[in-house]
DNA sequence: TATATTCCCTACCAATTTAATAGGAATAAT
DNA sequence: ATTATTCCTATTAAATTGGTAGGGAATATA
């Protein structure tokens, strides 16, 4: 089904969530979860990726909590999204030719790869600046709609 | 991970090994797994998709066997990936908004749905044809090669 | 007609992956 | 010392994946 996991669609919720929240000095994991009605619990195994792939800082302890490494526009969705996948190649012998005899003669691989190419050249053009814009605009419009 | 499944890979590799022998005839399933190197028991399964799609035809029986339903330049990627994954989507609310409470506000949904607008476009241009012929260049020249 | 060959259909199954939960340790502020 | 928070490890239930097994139905040919 070529989903994305939830690690990779949580994830980007809770980068977009500290997008929105930029200007407010660190953000709670409890007060993400509640927004995004997403558990913390599980939020929790998302945030070592994120960290380890320089996209938050972190502050342990009271009055502590998460924070963007960069601003928004300078984090692509690109960046989350492969650090909570790993890779979002359609086929595993893409990037890891060795598993794989076929490889050399292989009749998809050009397919494979190109497509990856394409999916990572989508994601590297939106920031997270960009995806929270739109959905200001789209918030604003739709309080004018309802007066 | 977002790879594609054995169902959109495989039956890939399948339509492509048809579009080798578009000139041959009826082709056996067997020939096709024994080429391909995947298990016959496991391309039964994916057949019935491929048939429902128009994609091939089949004839039972002694001399029976596949073929494609269409001209190798007829048919894209997106057609044959597509009717064995169902959909490309990255997220299931993209196709069926009604099972998620969120879908009006939600500030990743435009995300998804682009992606998946680019995928279907990249696998849309390519034709069996296309792969077959940059295939047939890449295994004639490595002949010249070890010469 | 009998037989061999092939596609077709259903049911089952083992392994892996996914999406969590649970419980506590480390750290910082008051 | 107490409270609030991130951090780490282990466990697990459910779902998905990638098959196997067995037989039935259709067709060509002898
Ligand atoms: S490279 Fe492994 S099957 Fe194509
Ligand atoms: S539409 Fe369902 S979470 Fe975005």
């Amino acid at each position: 089904m070529m989903r994305l996991s939830t690690k990779g669609r949580y994830g980007t919720r809770l980068m977009l969530d500290l997008a929105i929240h930029y200007d407010n000095g660190l953000v709670l994991l409890k007060d993400i979860a509640k927004r995004q009605e997403l558990s913390e619990g599980y939020l929790e195994h998302l945030v070592p990726l994120l960290k380890s792939a320089g996209l938050i800082i972190s502050s342990r302890g009271a009055r502590g909590g998460y924070k963007l490494a960069k601003t928004p526009s300078e984090i692509t969705i690109k960046e989350i999204v492969t650090a909570l996948e790993g890779t979002l190649s359609p086929s595993e012998c893409i990037n890891t030719p060795s598993i794989c005899q076929r490889a050399d003669f292989c009749i998809t691989r050009d397919v494979w790869k190109e497509l990856e190419e394409k999916i990572l050249q989508t994601l590297e053009s939106m920031t997270l600046k960009d995806i929270v814009d739109k959905y200001e605009d789209k918030i604003k419009n739709s309080v004018t709609y309802n007066i």
